[in-house]
DNA sequence: TCTTTCTGAGTTGCATGCAATTTCCGGTGC
DNA sequence: GCACCGGAAATTGCATGCAACTCAGAAAGA
């Protein structure tokens, strides 16, 4: 049988799903009907159940007891709240990867970011974000905190929605390039507090990029 | 019927549960049977099930597909990056509260803070560790951000164990007193940094304390 | 005696069924 | 027109049952 990735049902069903929460593909407020997911992916209501509790405790699905699950909205108090966290998060690990990070690990770092010039040059939205993706995670991986890391994927991955879009606005890339440069200049100079700030203000102007585009989205309608 | 305070039996299973674990009355490594668990709460395995995989999301419990829910045991690096983790994030809480605490938030906090005194002085572990829980929650709740303030409290859950053997230590409240009082300190006076720091001292020495109290347990077998 | 294989008891993963609660909707009174 | 109120349909919460898998221990072989 198709053995897929995942271990079992529920596990799949899990990834999935919260695949089709960060993607957009399942919108916040939508409904999460039992019956209809399983349905749509050809298993019991069992399964499925477990899949949401497991959602909502990761924050992604809002679980009401006996009133079904929603996809987890985020009011735009609650979107700053979450970049807030994620910036401040990843400051840390910016400061801990300066204090800690072996020297292997800080030259990919700064090959990681070298690379990233020339996507950045080319203007290729996807692909600047994959490897922006790939970037944070040395990072962490950096900060040799299993714990923070965690913190920092979710938030990452709750908030990918938004971070994404920012990307193809005009000269974010070059923008958030020269940002990086900052971080990775005082990570490998071991300056942890200057990585630390240089982090925080990238993180803090992805969420001012953010911002805009939504103020600008509403005010457009 | 005892409508409890939890809505859902999986709810309240999961509460209990979680409590069970965090209180040491289920041994980190401890098997957890469905059946079992089922039969000892007089509900079937399907809320069991729900709830252990909610617990599992929360890193309290760890899942093994197919070979059963075992209490999650943290070996000592992990341990120590929990601390490293919670300090940082509470710093953190510290320096956004040294911020943006209301007056009135300043003020209670004070009061809190002055409280504990007399609990130090009469050494009364009990109490203290209460009245530190509310302490801490004050610093949380100051930095007006919901998602830090979950992942602190989370950590301090998987860490009590740890953390209350230690108020038992003599003399070890008199100076965690004199440590809060450099963070409230820093607060009250809008110190940011100076706030991060102390908290961050402070925790360290909590682990510190914790470490020193597991070695001795090690070698005194 | 040690390793390997096989068998069976025990457990988990999932499907199904039913009761309780919520939600939807038409009707009634104001 | 609006609020209020049943009652039915829909949905969730939970129990139960069965198949698949895991693991322990016995039996067979080296």
């Amino acid at each position: 049988m198709d053995e897929a990735a995942g271990r079992t049902r529920t596990e799949r069903l899990a990834a999935e799903i919260a695949e089709a929460i960060v993607t957009g593909a399942l919108a916040p407020g939508h409904r999460l009907d039992e019956q209809a997911l399983a349905d749509r992916y050809g298993v019991s209501r069992t399964p499925v159940r477990e899949a949401l509790r497991q959602l909502g405790t990761s924050g992604l699905v809002e679980m009401r007891p006996r009133r079904g699950a929603v996809v987890a909205q985020v009011t735009p108090e609650q979107l700053a709240e979450l970049f807030v966290a994620m910036a401040e998060i990843e400051a840390t690990c910016a400061r801990l990867a300066a204090q800690s990070m072996s020297p292997l690990e800080r030259r990919r770092l700064d090959a990681l970011h070298d690379a990233m010039a020339d996507l950045a040059a080319s203007d290729d939205p996807a692909a600047y974000a994959r490897a922006n993706t790939a970037f944070h995670g040395a990072v962490y991986a950096g900060a040799h905190n299993a714990v923070l890391a965690d913190f920092a994927l979710g938030l990452r991955r709750r908030l990918q929605p938004y971070r994404e879009a920012q990307f193809r606005l005009a000269g974010r890339l070059a923008r958030s390039h020269a940002e990086h440069g900052a971080v990775v200049a005082a990570i490998l100079g071991g300056r942890a507090e200057e990585a630390h700030a240089a982090m925080l203000r990238h993180v803090t102007l992805v969420e001012s990029s953010v911002e805009g585009m939504l103020v600008r989205e509403a005010g457009g309608r």
